[in-house]
DNA sequence: TCTGGGGTCCTAGGACCC
DNA sequence: TCTGGGGTCCTAGGACCC
């Protein structure tokens, strides 16, 4: 069984925590720049706020109505969910954090030895917990599969008899929960394949469900939709992801008013691209290629547009801030153009992979040795020892080649072959780059 | 006048290799 | 002159999530 954790409206959550006046009212909070809505209260949803709605809107469309606003404070919202999360860690055997407010916990049959109502328990208890220590209030679903606990989630937080936990363990429940879901709603299905499936007179995830197996595939032939259905017919297929790295890192942002001279975007790219090297750092991989963007306002449309993108490749993958900011002021300067007014840049970090003493050491160890094929008996003999392995997999090559080159191939696919198989993440242009 | 900031996965098609 | 079959990697684009 899954469960899922969701604090309500987080962020507005978290600012009524030291504004508990505001129960009960309005809230909403906006993003960088005080440019959009990015939460909202229950009561400002009824007001017909939208989520990422710009604020000036919102000004105009409801100019009598008091609603409280804040500016975002992510310290805040990062240092109350952390508390969130760790209360999860103390109270559920295992779990997995989805998202800033979201928390996947994991129950084995240990902890159902009194039957799935005791999950119920364990959930209103749970909700108490956080909701007297921290002061946020959680919703939680529990069902057999992440998908139908996600669905769950969303009755907690719809109906306040189910006192913040909703468990969805028979058939009969999982029926009529998924009869009440329009399918727009379910997780994994957004705005386009909705409208398709609508079209189609799939209206709830019920009847969504109940389609055959063969209909789905021929419908959309898309193994993420094939496993939305699996899950919301109980078959648990959506892969646990406690220990995933981040594969891209991005740091963007737009600009108070625009931007015309290329110093001041050197100032902010440079700031960008420090960022994600810490970022890089903390979570303990190198990039190997720096990406900038530049785009003008788009909204602008009174003004000339410009919009690019520039790959700037390290000469070795690094974590290094110095090196990270070189290249991607270096890829700034590529795509400047003189006279358009800019309103945003990123920097985005691709090609990351562990920073493990392996690759150094290969490294290494070619400059030195790999001209001499005569080698390669010790080559093989070291990269085991690093690994800590008996062999290593030379791919579907034979020692046929007779010249040096086809053993320089052979040696080349082994590695390749090695490295693949235990960093997953590496691409095949980081590892040909060490060699 | 004012319009956010992150991520993930999958697929098709082209370039290239043997 | 005839022109197959198997495979990898990369990119762009499209969908989704919070």
């Amino acid at each position: 069984m899954y469960g899922i954790v969701d604090c309500d409206n987080c962020y507005v959550s978290c600012e009524r925590v030291f504004r508990p006046d505001l129960n009960g009212k309005p809230v909403v909070v906006l993003s960088n720049n005080d440019g959009c809505v990015v939460a909202r209260s229950n009561e400002a949803k009824k007001l017909g706020i939208k989520a990422g709605m710009p604020y000036y809107q919102l000004a105009q469309q409801l100019p009598n109505e008091k609603i409280a606003v804040f500016s975002s404070n992510y310290e805040l919202y990062g240092e109350l969910t952390a508390r969130v999360l760790e209360i999860i860690r103390q109270e559920a055997p295992a779990y997995f954090r989805y998202s800033i407010d979201e928390c996947f916990v994991y129950f084995n049959s240990f902890d159902m030895h009194d039957g799935s109502t005791g999950l119920k328990g364990w959930g209103e208890q749970l909700y108490r917990r956080i909701r007297k220590s921290v002061g946020i209030p959680v919703s939680i679903g529990i069902a057999p599969t992440k998908t139908l606990a996600k669905t769950a989630s969303h009755f907690a937080k719809k109906y306040p008899g189910y006192r913040h936990c909703c468990l969805i363990d028979t058939e009969e429940k999982r029926r009529k929960a998924l009869k009440l879901y329009s399918i727009g709603e379910v997780w994994g299905i957004g705005r386009r394949y909705s409208a398709r499936l609508e079209a189609l007179g799939v209206k709830t995830a019920y009847d969504f469900a109940q389609k055959s197996e063969s209909w789905v595939n021929a419908t959309f032939n898309n193994i993420v939709i094939h496993r939305t259905w699996q899950e919301l017919n109980g078959e648990d297929c959506v892969p646990n992801e406690e220990l995933a790295k981040k594969k891209s890192i991005c740091t963007s942002r737009s600009f108070n008013g625009m931007v015309t001279d290329i110093d001041t975007l050197k100032t902010h790219v440079a700031n960008y691209a420090a960022r994600c090297a810490e970022k890089l750092r903390q979570q303990g991989t190198v990039a190997s290629v720096v990406a900038v963007f530049l785009y003008t306002n788009t909204f602008r449309q009174d003004l000339p547009q410009y919009w690019n993108f520039r790959e700037q490749r390290l000469p070795m993958a690094t974590d290094s801030t110095i090196d990270i900011v070189k290249a991607a002021s270096q890829a700034l300067q590529d795509i400047y153009i003189q006279g358009y007014h800019y309103k945003k840049a990123g920097v985005i970090l691709m090609g990351i992979g562990p920073n493990s003493p392996v690759q150094l050491d290969l490294f290494d160890f070619n400059a030195e040795h790999f001209q001499k094929m005569k080698r390669l008996d010790a080559i093989i003999d070291r990269i085991n020892k690093v690994n800590g392995t008996e062999t290593i997999v030379l791919g579907s090559q034979q020692y046929s080649q007779k010249d040096g080159k086809g053993k320089a191939d052979v040696f080349a696919n082994a590695i390749k072959h090695d490295f693949r198989s235990k960093n997953p993440t590496t691409r095949w242009t980081d590892i040909i780059h060490l060699k």
